[in-house]
DNA sequence: CTCACGGCTCTCA
DNA sequence: CTGAGAGCCGTGA
């Protein structure tokens, strides 16, 4: 895996490019039932610090890609949308077909 | 150049 | 466990 970024220094449009494809392939490579948060693709996308930048891609993903981007929660383990936001509703929705159990309103357990 | 704003994270109280 | 505060960093006004 090429790390990048390692050091302070502004991303390139070239790496922020293969930062994007990373979390891509690391996505398109999950499992069912499977979960990361933002900022654990960010590291492994070779860029520590953006786990921001991660979900600003997410966002940008079109409606119908095929991409799990609903594996991807925030490190406390929960969703990171507004309560009851539709993206909260879909994600969710996406979770528990996969087996996850969201109780009450956000917090998301391992179904073991 | 500042300012505000994110599908974020850590630390500390 | 909860919450405030400070980092973090690309983007757009």
């Amino acid at each position: 895996m090429f790390l990048l970024g390692i050091l302070g220094h502004k991303m390139t449009n070239q790496e922020q490019q293969d930062f994007k494809s990373q979390v891509f392939y690391l996505l398109s490579t999950s499992n069912k039932g499977d979960t990361f948060t933002y900022g654990e693709l960010a590291k492994h996308a070779g860029a520590p610090k953006h786990a921001r930048l991660v979900g600003k891609i997410l966002k940008e993903l079109p409606k119908d890609t095929r991409l799990p981007w609903y594996r991807v929660v925030n490190s406390k383990q929960m969703i990171s949308f507004a309560e009851n936001s539709d993206g909260y509703l879909r994600q969710r929705k996406l979770l528990e077909d996969e087996g996850w159990v969201i109780t009450g309103q956000k917090l998301l357990t391992p179904e073991k």
